[in-house]
DNA sequence: TCGGTTTACGAAATCGGTTTCGTTTCGAGT
DNA sequence: ACTCGAAACGAAACCGATTTCGTAAACCGA
């Protein structure tokens, strides 16, 4: 018997399909104990699996949570990968994945075609330009952003605290006596992340007195290295603390920095978001803002999971879940790099 | 009209759902131009997308490829995961990932949650335990093994020319004037890629007539830095060059060294596999055996669609297909830690 | 013992495409 | 003009589950 099918299991137990059914999806409406164990052994001995296809045609639930993230290299994204995947497999769904490489019209296509495939539920980590289509997309089927909010901001968004780990960031760096604090941002991203972590810099500085600024580094070229120099060089031995707003920044600055010598100017500190693995590593180590990735993934599941239930359960467009904005609190890690 | 249904564009356009399937998957039965004209322009007007799960039950094939990755954490499995990703696009398909983390029931569970969702074929990359449960896998649908080979090697494989690459980290090494070769490997770590780097190892210095032998870190307790130290110290000053046998254990030894500072000791050479981004910037860059990831996720793509296709066609058990071992050659990246 | 309600289960419709098979139409060859 | 084969298309079966609706049995209090 090459493939069994529900109609055979139903035989073979001297039941009807619908029983069998009502037994697979574990049904409020109760069987006997006994035919349960019949079926049971039925399904056990003969090892038979229920199609999925069938079922997803039937009751228009596939079980599968789309993702499209932005850029996989980005150590925070394969860490929320394993998370997403984590935590989707706990409630009995799979991940279908696209890779948009920070490519809007690539980010375009993958929402289609997960939706085409019919998943349950998108989760997306954007890079941007496609703000009306993900709102579109929100209006049919349920949509959690992750990290990076749309303009409209009518959709579902799960992000670090971003503010409280900047503060957290300035903390340190004021802690190490440094006089004069930076942030460097890269020219490419606009992204509301680093914009909401430049505005949040500003503000601690404001706040606290501090002198400082936002430099922003031109995608790696010369004209970063050099703007960095002279950053650098203007303030050093000034006691000049650095914040690099994201782990690309970060490795930016590192390579920057090499040329100047394997170990910190003197009165220079640095502090940066995302913790690589190298992190513990450099510079005897890099006082890190961490992101909770397995928490946020969990968040981001766990409210996605709310919008599905209630797309299959409620009749009409009765209950509409109100868009939701949910913040994971980071830590510090502080490390030798913003030691006195 | 909410959702629209094949029968509903048939109608518009006044042929049958027939026809308007066979313009879907534009089969060989032709078409007037002028139907398929017809056709187009009502689904262009109504913006009908047909159903997945209807095509998938009925044709029996989704389009779905299942990747299982051991561990994402590991930029050689994240940028595997962007080529696939690339790679099954073009061809019209999805992917379905699952991330064991390096944890064999995990991965058992995953195979059988991807096969139940009725993926087309499946590529793995496996991280042991599950030898046999693959195996049997492969024997009922199309699977790849990505870079980690099972025991009794019934499957396909892509990966590396490791050793070539072994050769070439060990050409570095000795033409920066190493007297004497360690390959640095981890306790826990017995795949197949690491032994056969390892006997590659091996046979490159009896090759050369050169000194040397495979160090075991304890998996970056104490006990494996001290041996480090050790070994190090025995050779300081006499020319010794290290080989990193993975990204891991490279970060394990830069921890390690972190401890006698931030520059190379005299007269020690490092390379290292698996090309991250901070290698340009460790040590003032490390010379590093990088893989071809793009290529492999291609190769990895095209030969499970050879399978596809052929399960698909043929009718009975006719054209099995042997199974294939692929080896996509990577290339060295010389750096400064391998300078005379 | 009897109406009424619940519980356990079966028959059959249904989801929305694809595929098989048959019919009609069209054009070419003689 | 007639036959024949291929091309274009339609009718209906089909994929394998879920779900609705209905019914018989079991239960239950009065």
């Amino acid at each position: 018997m090459a493939q069994m099918r529900i109609k055979d299991i139903a035989a073979e137990a001297g039941v009807s399909p619908a029983t069998v059914s009502r037994y697979l999806n574990n049904r409020p409406g109760q069987m006997t104990e006994e035919t349960r164990a019949r079926i049971a052994a039925v399904i056990e001995r003969t090892g038979y699996r229920p199609r999925a296809a069938a079922r997803n045609l039937r009751s228009s639930r596939t079980n599968l949570i789309g993702v499209i993230l932005a850029d996989i290299a980005n150590p925070f994204s394969s860490a929320m990968l394993e998370g997403l995947s984590a935590s989707a497999a706990a409630r009995g769904c799979s991940l279908m994945t696209a890779i948009s490489g920070s490519d809007p019209a690539k980010e375009a296509e993958s929402l289609t075609r997960l939706i085409d495939a019919g998943v349950d539920g998108l989760v997306v980590n954007t890079c941007g330009g496609n703000d009306e289509a993900i709102a579109a997309a929100a209006g049919r089927l349920p949509v959690v952003l992750l990290d990076r909010d749309v303009a409209d901001g009518g959709v579902d968004l799960v992000t670090s605290n971003n503010r409280e780990l900047v503060a957290g960031l300035v903390d340190e760096l004021a802690a190490a006596g440094c006089e004069r604090l930076c942030m460097l941002t890269e020219a490419s991203d606009d992204s509301p992340v680093r914009r909401e972590r430049a505005e949040a810099f500003a503000d601690e500085l404001s706040r606290r007195g501090l002198a400082g600024e936002v430099v922003t580094l031109a995608d790696g070229g010369a004209t970063g290295v050099g703007r960095l120099d002279k950053t650098i060089r203007d303030y050093a031995g000034k006691r000049l603390g650095l914040i690099a707003v994201n782990g690309l920044v970060f490795l930016r600055l590192t390579e920057a920095l090499a040329q100047l010598g394997p170990s910190l100017p003197a009165g220079l500190k640095i502090a940066t978001f995302d913790d690589y693995p190298w992190n513990h590593v450099l510079f005897g180590g890099v006082t890190t803002a961490a992101q909770d990735t397995l928490t946020i993934a969990e968040r981001v599941v766990e409210r996605l999971s709310e919008r599905i239930d209630v797309v299959t359960t409620t009749v009409g467009e009765a209950a509409k879940l109100a868009p939701k904005r949910i913040e994971v609190p980071g830590h510090i890690e502080h490390r030798a790099s913003t030691s006195r």
